[in-house]
DNA sequence: TATTGTTATACTCTATAACTATA
DNA sequence: TATAGTTATAGAGTATAACAATA
């Protein structure tokens, strides 16, 4: 159960092989890298997509449940929102209960980059994806989303 | 196929539901996250250990193949193999047929730190994917190495 | 006391351009 | 001219600590 096969060139990659961490980040950095070009000439980067969307789906939410929605830090949401706000496609604004909060909105033009991205997205996950089946895609979507939503314990 | 159903918390996140790289993106942070708790008092990253199984595997091999063989671009190579030859795992030594090249060795203190690390990443990696079963497992493996083996074209 | 947003800062991985010394 | 290693630098995502204003 190790070495297995591998047509990379000639190179052996020794114990990696066996290593499902190892292929996650090269399948990682292929489908990111990707992604990354098909929306690039938009100016929005994969962070953007995901807090476009969430406000889209939740008018009005603030900052911080945004970004825990997102698994986004709230320090790291400050930069981003500045950017989306600089870019005229979030609106901040007050939140009637909690006058430390800000409530996001999207602008109309922010509802127009969105739908823009998630074409492309669409495009960019069909081309990436093409070379798993249809049941496959699937399957691979419900594991991804077990692991994503599990929380590890033991290596604290 | 829209607006799944999320347990996450009660925020929706609207078009993500349906995007695989927003699932991906969040179960690697998952596994990374795993992976660095549970090597890091070994003084190792996830790079490394790359870098250490390829020159196992190939002994004498040079600094850009086995970069090449991992996808880290050969000026980040250096670094990470500073680091390797500065903490004493990796040997520098002369390539009999280029002189431009450097020929990469394991020392027997890098031997010894790989076999650990393997260990406790045998340990993580059953922590992390236990969510999983193994016929899942090894399912996800063969889609990943497709994914990560695959170059799709289009968006560049 | 706890939480919201903020600033400052750091780490890791990834990426490009330009240089040198060989080949 | 092409390649191996190098330097410098930058972008992107992620992480922690500490602070002011508000709850």
């Amino acid at each position: 159960m190790s070495q297995s096969r591998r047509e990379n060139a000639d190179q052996q990659i020794g114990p990696l092989a066996d290593i499902l961490g190892y292929h996650f980040r090269r399948a990682w950095n292929v489908l990111r890298k990707d992604f990354e070009a098909s929306v690039h000439d938009l100016g929005v980067r994969q962070a953007h997509i995901g807090i476009l969307s969430v406000i889209r789906a939740n008018p009005g939410i603030n900052q911080g449940l945004a970004g825990r929605t997102l698994d986004i830090q709230r320090a790291n949401m400050v930069a981003l929102i500045s950017e989306l706000s600089d870019a005229g496609w979030v609106a901040r604004g007050e939140d009637p209960g909690d006058r430390r909060a800000i409530a996001l909105s999207l602008t109309p033009e922010g509802e127009k980059l969105l739908s823009k991205a998630l074409e492309r997205i669409e495009v960019h996950e069909n081309r990436v994806f093409s070379v798993l089946s249809a049941r496959e895609r699937q399957s691979l979507l419900e594991m991804l989303q077990r692991l994503g939503e599990s929380r590890p314990a033991g290596a604290e």
